[in-house]
DNA sequence: AACTATTTATAAGA
DNA sequence: TTCTTATAAATAGTT
């Protein structure tokens, strides 16, 4: 219909074809309404085109909603089955994934662990003394360079160092206990040997036999290097 | 377009009125088929009659899935039903569970930790000291019942009494260290009296004073108890 | 966007 | 329903 036939093919002129195509949406729309008044007929149509546009027209007194029921009930074919299934089984990973972030989660805070194996176990103390160490090293950094971005391999260099500064304050600490017990040991030299003498004994006596004078050094002083 | 003009209402007749639904139907529907094709256009047709008859027409290479899921973003009406919006919030929670839990994860094994506070950081190094002590509490139980389903009161129990041989072995070390002191130090008296001398001119002298003769104690036994 | 020659759809009849 | 056909409607190509 029109000055002359056309072949029903893509139209390759896009500014003819997005003539046509508004002439002949027109025409169908009104086709449409048309057939809904004529035939009292429910009529659900939705258009567009690869450049985005939408046009639909649904008739009269109902909704495309309504429409879409009653093509499932009448066709059988369920449109959201195949979305419904899809959303039911990315439910179901998450859940399965989440579950099992939350064991390790638990496991990592020491709870549920009785069922690990002893492998498991051990490389579950491997993963807690790797996440202590970073988060202890970070603590460092945070508290060295508070405002300053700390590159890994800042940290790594500085990790080094730590370690280092703390064997040196271990050793320190050892060398000024040994020499408080030392002068210690030297004033009270007498009472020391007094102290010797009984502990030749020591054995029959239950009670401790050295109510010694000394400063004891604490011994949980290592753990507050 | 026929024998005669046709006003556009409803026909009557119910007999003519179902000719000329099929009449039109298929014309509608080739009308469809015909711009889908000459205009490169994605259709959706559904159109059915009170007497229950359904026909529907989509275009090729698409479903009426994929063109009601284009409706829906391009209309922003909801066609789905309140299912469906329940499984999509349902999968948006589950992801963004799985994105905290997993941020967790990562933090507890020292990733992505640059970015806490350091209120934050001493919380996380308790959660993972916490975890550690429960792992390695754990696997001291395997070891002593390797067979034995361990309940967590039995495991409790078994921390306390394990803490308190803990301690009990860093004060026996603590005494054997102190009097393995007291022993070299009495030994040494004389020693250590030129040694005490040496230490009131401590502070001009670079090297250390103090070659000490007595055993030095591990500085790390404690680690190994 | 309007025009119009022509094709297409279809109303009425069989 | 389907076929036929006269005629209304739609529209391709043009202005």
């Amino acid at each position: 219909m029109g000055r002359g036939k056309i072949e029903i093919k893509r139209i390759e002129n896009s500014s003819n074809r997005q003539v046509t195509y508004s002439k002949r949406r027109n025409g169908i729309i009104k086709k449409a309404k048309e057939i809904s008044v004529l035939c009292d007929a429910k009529v659900s149509l939705i258009i567009y085109t690869s450049s985005g546009k939408m046009h639909s027209y649904c008739s009269h007194s109902t909704t495309l909603a309504d429409i879409l029921e009653q093509y499932h009930r009448l066709s059988g074919k369920r449109l959201w089955d195949a979305k419904h299934e899809n959303l039911s089984n990315e439910v179901d990973r998450f859940k399965k994934e989440n579950d099992s972030l939350q064991n390790k989660l638990r496991q990592l805070k020491g709870e549920d662990i009785t069922s690990l194996t002893h492998r498991e176990l051990i490389a579950l103390e491997d993963a807690l003394e790797h996440g202590l160490s970073y988060v202890r090293n970070q603590q460092l950094c945070f508290f060295l360079f508070p405002s300053v971005f700390v590159q890994s391999e800042v940290v790594k260099t500085h990790r080094r160092s730590q370690k280092m500064l703390e064997e040196e304050n271990k050793e320190l600490n050892f060398i000024l206990q040994h020499r408080q017990m030392a002068m210690a040991a030297a004033e009270n030299a007498k009472e020391v040997e007094e102290y010797y003498k009984r502990l030749r004994d020591y054995g029959s006596q239950s009670q401790d036999p050295f109510p010694f004078r000394v400063q004891p050094f604490q011994p949980n002083l290592q753990d507050r290097i």
